[in-house]
DNA sequence: ACCTGAACACCGTTCAAGT
DNA sequence: ACCTGAACACCGTTCAAGT
């Protein structure tokens, strides 16, 4: 209930912003370059501040990693809202989940922290996880309605989908290469003539 | 070409085989505990000896979840071949597609490790995720010559089907729960009416 | 042929002391 | 309010010495 770890906020002092912002650039980096599993002391030493430093403003990898792909995620939202104003349910959620891959492989082990922090209630995540399935679901509902993908299927079955379409895109190279044929081959069973 | 490590054989002393099978006993319970990542000294004092000879039997750790996982592999193997000598070619492919995702989520990680030693010529793997592929890649043509599945799946692709499936299973346990339904969603896609 | 355990390296995490 | 870096714990991996 109350043990939820509060989100990572940006300093109001000049240089507690100014650590804060090079840790997040230089965790960027790291986190494409060598996964979720980085070395926060890499990170700190590449940002050039001690590692309590670090500790200081991300409480936690998770904290981090939310920090990180924060922007990404915002981005994810708004293009749902988007695509949800046309007027082609299926294109529209065709369109989304493939953004929403996308988005879930923004570096190896994303994936995998997105499944933990939907269903973690005390993830610095959860709030984020359910905002994204909350917008596939309303684009499936929408798909459903219009009687272009199978009704039986849940929000949170699609959510799984996706990370694991991103799972695979994390994990293999020559798969990544080819977006719109793996999305056909996880997602493309779920629609009706 | 050469520098591929060499895989994990049963010792010939009576002292080593003892230990040789406590370990692996041990690191059973430990994958299957908490997963791949699992602290291999704490296998060790589990089975009663030092590091070293654990790193004496198990040259790396993809070695041992090799050993570990070996009879598995076998057993899937085998049960591939009985069903293809089945009339439905179709049935045959998903029953054994069933059985490929259980035993690619004996633990947490084993799928990824499995992802791994599939493209990775140097790994344990290698040989067994090969003869995993082809098993695959017989049944999806015989249920493609019978026309009963698309034709442009490819066995690489059936095999990412199936870790990926896999993978949730691993990371959901309301999915794992019920693994028909799963299968459904990840491979009922690629059948044809 | 196999076992032991100390030794080294690396990393996560905390915290008292500082500014 | 924020920073520092030493301190502790834990683990992976190697290897000289032993039987």
């Amino acid at each position: 209930m109350e043990n939820a770890p509060p989100p990572a906020r940006r300093p109001v002092r000049a240089d507690g912003r100014r650590n804060y912002d090079a840790i997040l650039r230089v965790a960027r980096e790291s986190f494409q370059a060598k996964g979720s599993t980085a070395s926060l002391e890499e990170i700190a030493a590449g940002a050039g501040v001690a590692v309590g430093t670090l500790y200081g403003h991300f409480a936690t990898r998770e904290s981090l990693i939310e920090a990180t792909t924060r922007d990404g995620l915002t981005a994810l939202l708004a293009h749902g809202e988007r695509v949800a104003a046309g007027d082609d349910p299926l294109g529209a959620l065709m369109d989304w989940t493939c953004e929403a891959v996308l988005f879930s492989s923004t570096f190896r082990g994303l994936a995998e922290v997105l499944a933990h922090g939907l269903r973690d209630e005390d993830s610095h995540w959860h709030a984020g996880c359910l905002a994204m399935e909350r917008c596939g679901a309303d684009l499936l509902r929408a798909a459903q309605d219009a009687g272009r993908v199978r009704g039986d299927l849940t929000p949170r079955e699609l959510f799984n989908l996706i990370s694991a379409a991103a799972w695979v895109r994390e994990a293999s190279p020559a798969a990544a290469d080819d977006s719109g044929r793996l999305l056909e081959l996880f997602v493309g069973g779920i629609a009706r003539p």
